[in-house]
DNA sequence: GATGAATGAGCCTTCATTCAT
DNA sequence: AATGAATGAAGGCTCATTCAT
């Protein structure tokens, strides 16, 4: 009911100067946030608190939470895959680039496995927002799965799933992300669990069957 | 490591009046829902509803909710992790015995992946139930590199890291399990699934590098 | 995400000794502040404030503010259209019973008149809630209707649309509980107010047309 | 009572390259919306909307919602007095003129009940406000009222409570728009409404007593 | 004259948790 | 063993209002 207004507040405040767009800091704090704690439990104060905003500014730019959430997501996403397509361009062998894709991904704290925020955020998400982030998640493995066509095209490679082989390359990647219960990784260096990896995977889909 | 319980007698419990106890309940109905749809997602009143019980009973059995997860999660490792135990018991060739593990996960809803549900709870639990819940986590992986070592050391197969292997392996297994966009699999039928996942692993591993 | 607890609070206070029953209290507040206030403008907090209770404790009674809302208004409805009843089962003419029911209802500070609520309300309620309300204000019209019905029937009156008048009584009555700019009402006394708003009343209905 | 008004140029605006100004599309949309859906459920966002203006520009013209929303009821109120004023200067007699009135707002969709919007905006609006809204509604009865005084001059009429009678013709025809649970209303077409709510308020206050 | 950006305050609702019985 | 009642603390979202341009 709180009758009476008083002391005088709300309203854009007097300013000093701007620097990075509000927007953008938003859309910064959401996705260290959500790729540290997921969806639920990172809320809109949060987010507001890292971005040094309110949270009536965070709603002036994402409608909900979710929307905020899908659009923090897409993005991430769209940036690893840029950087995959990026380094599958370059004008080596077809292992030589997946390697190079191995070591850039065991190195950057983003994460391939959606599964997770996909499963935490599914009863939060719209339809469409769930759709939305398939297919950006898709887009991550079009973009390898491409790279295998096209190798097998260019008869550089014998003919495979690519499909398959695109999920598998990355699943074996993420082996090599893994933290063992103390702590420590499976290999000592990047380069070392990239190496291991390509191997494993090479072998896997373009050795000769073992006899 | 010696697996000892504290508490509640050993044995087979005196009468069986109520068909399911209580608790036994609580746990089935916790299960479903957490894996459905994670930690935070999910209210101590949604899982006494699905269980039939109050509220405050599910607190008169389990402490808080972080405990109710852990102790629901680390039971459905064990179970796992069991199953995989006995599949890996069989007098075959380890090639068949993986095989076997392979056709069982896929077809089971439970998952290996727990990295979305570590993530998701992080923050609620106490660092003894995460240190418990790695601990669960890693015996399902334990399990495998068992059976890695044993044929390692009778010669069946070359030497290589076991348990590099076995999360490989594992990492494979649930490539098989992706639903894509248009809500289908890799493969048409689990044995077939099964049967391409393990091609690729053995060859990865255990042949001679493609020259 | 706010990862510690800390303090020690939630749950049920120690208690001293219970009084009227939480549920009585929050539905006398509801009551009192809706009338007022409307819909809108009064928060949950306000009648948990009134009541003495939490917002959380209104909330395990009533399971949103509509619900609240809507019991409140329909329970009041009844008292008052139960209150009608009576007064028109009296043993005296049909006259004196609705002159009785008048006085009645310019001394009591409940409303007839929905209309404002309903309007008010709407967007918010559910449509069975607004069934229900609906209902309940019909209902309140339907006695007086019954009365005249029952008096035509016996002879006492000639035939006239029952329910129109039942309404336009009321609607009469209603003009006697204006107050005027100034703060005062048209009559001085309540027994005059009444009296003339029965002549008008029943000079309308019954006379024989002025010629 | 002089209609001063202040600021804005008097006489006819200069140009109209707005077809409509700014200032009267909000009016309108506030209107309509306020009319509507009551004070605290319409927002400044939908009136901007609704006027296709921004939010901004609302409070450019007008300095808060309280007084947007007086302005907008005034506005109508008066819209309504002076046709009720019009309609009651025709040269016919009295129980003609208050026929056409009766018509007139049968087919309206304003509302002459206030009632409702001032206990739901009432501790929104500053007591000044409260003030203006009341005297509005005042005249809106006062137009009535004169002309019962009139007619009592000049003999037509027998002397009455012409406050009174005002209130009960008023209130006679809002029964007339009365919505029945099922959507119907009393009468089947406004004429005979009005001719059913003339003939009871006319004996209702002209006849002599029903013996 | 008009508007984009920003915010403080509040509101409805949910939830883990506690206590007395 | 089980539960009904109660609550503090958030959390998502809305909104009137303000300021700089």
């Amino acid at each position: 009911m709180t009758t009476q207004r008083f002391g005088r507040s709300p309203g854009r405040p007097k300013s000093a100067e701007k620097s990075v767009s509000t927007k953008e800091s938003v859309l910064h704090a959401a996705a260290s946030l959500f790729l540290q704690n997921g969806f639920q439990k990172v809320s809109i104060d949060d987010i507001a608190k890292e971005a040094g905003v309110t949270k009536a500014s965070v709603y002036y730019y994402f409608g909900s939470k979710a929307e905020l959430f899908t659009e923090t997501m897409i993005a991430m996403m769209k940036r690893i895959r840029e950087q995959i397509a990026q380094l599958l361009q370059a004008d080596t062998s077809l292992y030589e680039r997946l390697l190079a894709v191995a070591v850039a991904h065991l190195r950057s704290t983003a994460t391939f496995d959606l599964e997770g925020f996909m499963r935490e955020s599914r009863t939060s998400l719209s339809e469409e927002q769930m759709e939305q982030m398939r297919l950006a998640e898709e887009g991550m493995y079009e973009c390898v799965e491409e790279a295998f066509l096209q190798a097998i095209q260019e008869e550089d490679i014998p003919e495979v799933n690519a499909r398959f082989a695109a999920h598998s390359f990355i699943a074996l990647v993420r082996v090599g992300n893994y933290r063992q219960p103390d702590g420590s990784f499976f290999f000592e260096t990047t380069e070392e669990a990239a190496a291991q990896i390509m191997s494993v995977f090479w072998n896997g889909f373009f050795s000769s069957p073992a006899s």
